[in-house]
RNA sequence: GGCGCCGUGGCCGAGAGGUUAGGCAGGGGCCUGCAAAGCCCUCUACACCAGUUCGAAUCUGGUCGGCGCCUCCA
């Protein structure tokens, strides 16, 4: 199994399994509902750790949820409520509006203000090793000591722009690890340096080291968390003697600019919104047709394309018996068919290839390949129906004697009238089927 | 200004020095009472300009265009 490194920028093989592997994906900071491009990493996370089981390894994803930062005593404060609720209410409504793409949830979600202890005691390690400093009570890190800054993003410090001087600091270049309390903000926590919170990149490396332990496999993000987060948690964790993470894997961004998307569309931009739209399965296979590191455009043509490759393997696995017919003696006579996906997987995870694969398994009818396939994707159960409502079926089936009789006008009233309830009718040699129409 | 990524047919998107990506949409056909679903056939490609090579969409250089990041404030 080989995973494309942003620090390395090559392919870069996983131990020998059962590994482990040890996953730390960067999640949202709460404070709205999330939006359907925060969806990509989390999903990305969710695919690999299944894919990495079925292969045989032993791995544990941790995923956490930034539960203060400067966003949300933004938000609170225009809303006029505790920074804390707003934290915890968006929290829940994270977890609730990933658990709708049906993927399962990581092993561990940490939060921000359940790690306060271990935040602390790694800046205390910074500070004793002269790598950070006490200022005002903030806590800066020393840029300038730490010799291997920006071997992740490979910007070269000195080519760094100044943003905003702030007097306190050494060096322009140096970052925040504790942020002293500010009158404006409500919520602070209590530190050898007063009180105040943490700054945003060293709760990822607190929070990583608690799970995982000072030196894990693989640490993800969006691509913008390149420069600064990750190369400062990296500064941090290196910094403290920790080796930290192996391998970076950093997630193509969804363009959302496109005009036609807002204006046809209106605001559907978050993710619950895009999921009552098109249905989980639609989305879940849009993100399988681009690569996982490349940029993706969210647009109405690219879901409405998506929906019919999922309407073709609904349709395919619908007329192609039960799912018990996926007997374990099916699955190894296609065990060389399954080496396929195998090989697109390993190769840096390659989904959209996977896809390819899945459409010639649809093709040639190899179901028990296709179902098996699809479920590690969590587009498993696509053909399982809705109950069809007896007063339908009663419809279709006088549609059937009606046909019998030659008198298509009456078929064709009592097709047109199943369809006016939202359902589709289709002729089989066994009578008829009935379908929800999506 | 700095550090990077990317430009593939109507659309979405893999691939990566010679050999079909795949899907969606379009056209034609088969099937059907008509449909639906399915199947068959089919049309459009590798931004531009140089170079390397027997051969480049794939390598090199340049041009143009798009995107991400640039330190409390993704």
């Amino acid at each position: 199994m080989k995973i494309y490194d942003t620090s390395t920028r090559s392919l870069v093989a996983l131990p020998e399994r059962p590994g482990p592997v040890r996953m730390y994906f960067c999640g949202p900071t709460v404070y709205q509902r999330i939006h359907v491009g925060n969806a990509r990493p989390f999903v990305l996370s969710m695919w690999l750790r299944r894919w990495l089981i079925e292969c045989g390894y032993d791995v544990t994803l941790v995923e956490n949820i930034t539960d203060v930062n400067d966003k949300i005593y933004d938000a609170a404060r225009a809303e006029g409520i505790a920074s804390t609720d707003l934290a915890a209410q968006a929290a829940a409504w994270y977890v609730e509006d990933t658990a709708l793409l049906g993927l399962g949830r990581p092993d561990v979600e940490p939060l921000v203000t359940e790690t306060m202890p271990e935040i602390v005691g790694l800046i205390e390690d910074l500070v004793a090793r002269e790598l950070a400093y006490e200022a005002d009570g903030d806590v800066y890190f020393r840029v300038r000591d730490f010799e291997d800054y920006g071997c992740l993003s490979r910007q070269r410090p000195d080519d760094v722009q100044e943003q905003e001087p702030n007097a306190a600091k050494e060096d322009p270049r140096d970052f925040a690890l504790w942020k002293g309390q500010k009158p404006s903000e409500d919520a602070h926590w209590p530190s050898p340096w007063g009180d105040g919170r943490p700054g945003w990149h060293i709760e990822c490396s607190a929070m990583a080291e608690k799970f995982l332990g000072t030196d894990f496999e693989i640490h993800g993000g969006g691509l913008d968390l390149v420069f600064p987060h990750h190369e400062n948690e990296l500064a941090q964790s290196r910094g403290a003697g920790r080796e930290f993470a192996k391998i970076w894997m950093h997630n193509g961004m969804l363009q959302l600019t496109g005009e036609k998307m807002s204006k046809s569309l209106g605001n559907i931009a978050t993710l619950r919104e895009v999921v009552e739209e098109w249905g989980r399965e639609t989305l879940l296979l849009y993100f399988m047709t681009g690569l996982w590191r490349n940029p993706i455009d969210f647009s109405i043509d690219a879901m409405d394309a998506a929906a019919s490759q999922v309407e073709s393997f609904r349709n395919a696995l619908r007329s192609g018996g039960a799912p018990s017919e996926a007997s374990p003696a099916a699955d190894s006579a296609n065990d060389a068919g399954w080496q396929e996906l195998v090989a697109a997987l390993e190769d840096d995870f390659n989904t959209a290839a996977a896809l390819a694969i899945f459409h010639g398994w649809r093709a040639t009818g190899q179901h028990a390949l296709l179902r098996r396939g699809l479920a590690l994707f969590g587009l498993d159960g696509l053909e399982v129906e809705d109950a069809v409502p007896p007063d339908l079926a009663a419809l279709a089936r006088a549609r059937v004697a009606a046909r019998a009789a030659k008198d298509f006008d009456e078929a064709d009233r009592l097709r047109e009238q199943i369809e006016q309830a939202g359902w589709g009718v289709r002729d089989t040699v066994s009578g008829f089927e009935l379908v929800r129409r999506r």
